[in-house]
DNA sequence: CAAAACACGTGACAC
DNA sequence: TGTGTCACGTGTTTT
């Protein structure tokens, strides 16, 4: 519209507005990264802390998601799954690029002070979970908070707390490796 | 750290690197838009076009599929189960007011076929979380999906799919007997 | 004009 | 050494 004269018409509350906007601008980015943290925490599967890795392991979650309820439908419908049993097989897979691609096994652990934050996701194994904790236990390690999924992959994410005088004994890489060497795998982690 | 002589070593280059960081930060900003509005897009339900609101709906989207999942194990084992229903819920209420004791630990097990649902809520003890997982490893009890906090009580909520043909030979009353047993309580659980 | 949401460029920091 | 990511404050647009 005809702006009088003034080009600064947009300028000119350069003193009064920039506390006001600026305040909401950060309670906007604390919303905003609150409902990040909190995707990331519900999210078994996590290859990096990257905003956009987590918002893609997010899709990538829910699409694995998606893809359970199908086979449990699926399975639900199949009482008469002895006479496909013979045709399965034939042209069924093929899936062009999903799941498939395995993965490196995930072992992180994350010391500070008095908590650790330890993260597992690897090819799951009978027994994975109980010698897991019972090595947590044998290191001293009271676990605080423990979400374990293992739908596809054993996923595990766990926050804990030395038990006793634990804490200079051992590091986070200690532990790492052998929860790591608990898991079942030979060699060094990463 | 205090550099004395050459403050500019941060700002020496701000004629050489604008352009490049600009770019990669450009990158980066559509980047993660795409996988916003990806997710968006996926998403059924749509509060409003937020950012922070596709965030909070992806999340209870999750959820929803998640407990999906949950209803859909058991409405598969449900049909088989539809014959066995007449003998239950005979003595089933009478809980009025319960609030005065103090910490009545709470084992329940909900088995349904393939499926059991656990949940543990009583005074947390050193071992505990081993001693538990330990025992439904040994029922033959595969753990699909877990929550366990540690904060002021002992809480475990689980979900677990029968390992092998042990589905016939225990019932849900006997898991949370032994539960109950490992936990350190002596008596009967009621 | 206001309140909220977004896009933008920049400095800082990590690998 | 640089390349990528994040937080920040601000300008611009939408409600």
């Amino acid at each position: 519209m005809g702006n009088v004269g003034e080009k600064k018409n947009k300028i000119r509350k350069v003193e009064g507005q920039p506390s006001k906007n600026l305040m909401a601008e950060r309670r906007r980015r604390k919303r905003l990264n609150d409902r990040l943290s909190m995707l990331r925490s519900i999210v078994p599967k996590i290859s990096k802390m990257d905003r956009t890795s987590i918002l893609g392991d997010a899709i990538d979650y829910m699409k694995e998601l998606l893809e359970k309820i199908h086979t449990l439908r699926e399975d639900d419908n199949v009482k008469d799954e002895i006479k496909d049993i013979k045709f399965v097989g034939n042209f069924k897979e093929l899936k062009p690029n999903e799941a498939l691609v395995k993965k490196p096994p995930k072992f992180e652990v994350e010391r500070r002070n008095e908590d650790t934050r330890i993260e597992i996701c690897c090819s799951a194994k009978p027994g994975l979970l109980l010698s897991t904790v019972s090595t947590l236990e044998a290191l001293g390690l009271d676990v605080q908070q423990c979400v374990i999924s293992c739908f596809s992959d054993f996923s595990l994410q766990a926050s804990c707390s030395e038990a006793r005088e634990h804490r200079t004994i051992l590091s986070g890489e200690d532990v790492k490796q052998t929860l790591f060497k608990t898991a079942g795998f030979g060699g060094r982690c990463l």
